[in-house]
DNA sequence: GCAAAAATACCCCTTTTGGGGTAGATTGAT
DNA sequence: ATCAATCTACCCCAAAAGGGGTATTTTTGC
């Protein structure tokens, strides 16, 4: 990861920029960054004054820990986020090292030991910025062991770069906040599996049941039987089944065919 | 499959209509009548008066057959398929089995034994129309054995319906032939795999190379591993070691993911 | 012409899919 | 209250994907 940026990166930055107001800004930004450095986890969250965490984009790539973290996380582990205790304290925001901000015992302490460390992360780094309305922005990457942690050099590099990616974070988060503020009751609200089933009813004159419509959007989406199952809190022999009768039901033999199948959808 | 057409099998005939001058008919049509019966190949050529078919879309389910039935079907065979030599026979068009114009010893004959039965099909039903320019329409779907022929009940009812899918047939046909006399020299025929390694480029800084460009976009296109390596003339294994570049490159660990970051580019 | 990059092919292994079965618990609608 | 559809869970198996390695040939760039 060089410190200078080519053409080719400002073209990119540009682009994630003109994203910022864009349900797409999350998966744009993490491709750029991850074009760049190596992550096991990304987040984006908003930091109330006072409350739990707002997430805006949660990426992890571990289904396990997909399905445990963020639960726990936001029904009260947050507080002892050394970040979330940090979000008062910066001035306009930065990017820090997970080190930089843990308070002297962190390591020793039970939200390391009983919780942080179950997730076994090695090193974590996180973008903080100050919002309008008082709350903060959090960006987080972090990687598991056996990725090694961020190197001087990818740190340096990112500081190098953290005014850039603290202004993609304040639109994006001062953006989502006014989306959310101006609460509009039902723009394509329309939920995913309803999508599914009535699209799949149209083109294919078959009736997928509800378990099977979120089963269905859960794998275009990327999750395996394992993961699906996590998410719909099931076994990953029933996810199974519900992925074969799909199949069966559409007449097809494998996830692609599913894609094709979808892929108007989105 | 009933005779009768439900109310929402109108709506996809029409949706179908409305896409007979479009890419994208070959699979729509393919999923409509894929929802009503089974069959393992369907194929749209055009006959002309003489010389090879042209394939307008083929779609052909087993791997191995895909990669050596086209080829030898182009190359010569078609002269002896009974399709092909019934073009001229039918006033306008028809839906026909190929039991019903096959030449009497056709199932004793040198194509049927040494060609045909090769690709273990148990029943072909197909369509011929007459098109402005003499040359003829074919649209073929089949079933392999395992699947057992089409019933005679399924065929009344193709036969019920044979004026609307001829004139289907009919209409994407002519557009085509005219699409390709006019033979618009650029039109958007970058290559898929130029494409590709373009995309990819800029959106995750990762150059593939030319032949892992054109395996990410037979995997996409749902080949596996299998059949795209019939498909580029090489071992399956090779295929294997050109998807895991592909992957260590895109830092992505799924077909999914692949999906998710070519998915803007259909 | 030479070195680097790419393409080819095969080996090993584990995990995931895909397809078949049975069977008990829940749920919904009449 | 009952019956059918659905959801759940587990069994089996074969095929494919995913990830690691080594090694040879071909292409490409200088």
């Amino acid at each position: 990861m060089s410190v200078m940026l080519s053409s080719r990166d400002m073209t990119r930055l540009a682009r994630a920029l003109s994203l910022t107001r864009d349900e797409s800004f999350f998966a744009a930004l993490r491709n750029l960054l991850r074009a760049k450095l190596f992550f096991d986890t990304f987040l984006i969250l908003i930091f109330p004054k006072d409350g739990p965490p707002e997430p805006l984009g949660t990426w992890i790539k571990d289904p396990i820990v997909a399905h445990n973290y963020p639960r726990l996380y936001t029904a009260g582990a947050y507080r002892l986020d050394p970040f979330y205790q940090y979000r008062g304290e910066v001035e306009g925001g930065g990017l820090f090292l997970l080190s930089e901000i843990a308070p002297d015992r962190f390591f020793n302490g039970d939200y390391y030991l009983h919780y942080y460390k179950e997730t076994r992360i090695v090193g974590e780094v996180g973008l903080l910025v100050t919002l309008a309305d008082g709350s903060t922005g959090h960006l987080s990457f972090s990687r598991r062991e056996g990725r090694g942690t961020f190197r001087r050099k990818e740190v340096n590099c990112l500081k190098h770069h953290a005014p850039v990616l603290l202004e993609l974070l304040r639109q994006h988060c001062e953006y989502q906040l006014a989306r959310r503020r101006s609460d509009r009751p039902n723009r394509e609200t329309r939920a995913l599996d309803d999508l599914i089933r009535y699209h799949v009813s149209e083109s294919q004159g078959a009736a997928l049941t509800r378990r099977e419509a979120q089963m269905a959007g859960l794998i275009v989406q990327g999750h395996s039987n394992l993961s699906a199952a996590l998410a719909l809190g099931i076994s990953r022999e029933t996810a199974k089944v519900h992925r074969r009768n799909i199949y069966r039901k559409l007449r097809i033999s494998s996830q692609t065919e599913l894609f094709a199948l979808l892929a108007e959808l989105f």
